[in-house]
DNA sequence: TAAGCGTGGTA
DNA sequence: TTACCAAGCTT
């Protein structure tokens, strides 16, 4: 889909003058960062996938962990997707880590092992979206392909004064169309990443630095004053909260009960401790709920904690309470009784590793 | 297109 | 505390 924009918003942008200005500044004032040591295809993408909506500070340590323990994309392929989770907990969109999975298997199985290097069969590949698409043809392979993220629709925003809602789909397309236009044929990498590092720098969401800015000169908003208002970015609705109660049940060999959850939707394939919802469940039932659900018999204890959860669209209220494993036979399929030693190994989300300390 | 999908940092 | 944010993708 063409854009008979782009040509009206380039019209008097000097596009040569401001590749050098960003390119040099990149070059000089870049971070050194883990995943900058080379440009191995498998790194760049990891890293990538780690850095969607994610802090570099949060990212590096994830990062070097991971790659410790998957050194290469067979490495990966080959693992158990537990051991992937657990290498991923507390980072976030578990989702991430099992679509990057997925997508490492099918280059071992379709492209024997080599990360493709065109944007089709890129795209194909699960959780590579347009951004990574882009990221990894440009900086691990030097073609030149949009990499439109965050940063850049706020960095060209205020450059080339745009006023497009950033919030929506159809504003990343235009984005994208522009950079096709004005992206360095000789150093897409630099360029690209240029645009990132500036926003991730000096051209940030708050207060930005602009007397700091290389490409000051070039910027439209800076010139009229307004550099304040842009990007434009219609805000989300709030999370609504929901009530549980979470168990931490233990057995008289000290096992505690745990049961992986389903492997769509929220925190898919992660485990947890039992959660009751209290808005579907009297909180004076609960010992009846779980002898219906797990087939055992226990008796609650005192509540330990209380535990809130944000999530982007939903808050847990966590009602932490324990209680023993009086007698019964576990029947639910996906859940178990774990020893301190075994429940170390599985994935579980922020909240739930909260409640451990109450073990 | 809009909603679903995590977590931790910051004003 | 609340609101918003940080190198997005899938459905």
């Amino acid at each position: 889909m063409k854009n008979e924009q782009v040509p009206v918003i380039l019209e008097d942008f000097d596009v040569a003058q401001y590749q050098h200005d960003l390119i040099h500044w990149f070059k000089q004032e870049q971070r050194i960062l883990p995943w900058r040591a080379n440009q191995d295809p498998y790194k760049v993408w990891v890293s990538e996938i780690m850095l969607q909506q994610t802090r570099v500070d949060t990212v590096i340590p994830y990062f070097e962990n991971f790659m410790s323990q998957f050194p290469t994309l067979e490495d990966l392929a080959y693992a158990d997707e537990e051991r992937v989770l657990k290498a991923w907990e507390g980072l976030g969109y578990y989702s991430r880590a099992r679509n990057l999975q997925t997508a490492v298997r099918e280059v071992v199985e379709n492209y024997e092992g080599r990360v493709p290097h065109n944007e089709k069969e890129l795209s194909s590949l699960k959780g590579v979206g347009p951004y990574t698409k882009g990221a990894i043809l440009s900086i691990a392979y030097g073609i030149p392909s949009p990499a439109v993220d965050g940063n850049v629709m706020r960095v060209l925003s205020r450059i080339l004064f745009i006023e497009n809602d950033i919030a929506k789909p159809a504003t990343r397309k235009l984005f994208e169309n522009i950079i096709r236009e004005i992206i360095s044929q000789e150093d897409p990498s630099s360029f690209n990443q240029g645009l990132m590092e500036l926003g991730a720098l000096v051209c940030t969401p708050k207060s930005p630095s602009c007397m700091l800015c290389p490409v000051q000169e070039h910027c439209r908003a800076f010139h009229a004053g307004k550099e304040q208002l842009l990007p434009v970015k219609s805000s989300k609705k709030k999370q609504k909260r929901k009530p549980y109660m979470s168990l931490l049940l233990k057995d008289e060999h000290g096992r505690i009960l745990v049961e992986k959850r389903p492997d769509d939707g929220l925190l898919a394939n992660l485990w947890q401790f039992p959660m009751v919802s209290l808005e579907e469940h009297n909180r004076l039932n609960v010992e009846k709920w779980i002898q219906g659900e797990y087939g055992l018999q226990v008796s609650l204890g005192s509540t330990v904690d209380n535990i809130k959860h944000t999530f982007s669209h939903v808050i847990w209220d966590l009602e932490v309470m324990t209680g023993e494993i009086k007698s019964g036979e576990l029947d639910k399929s996906n859940a178990r009784l774990s020893s301190p030693e075994e429940m170390e190994q599985l994935p579980f989300p922020v909240s739930h590793q909260k409640m451990m300390k109450h073990l």
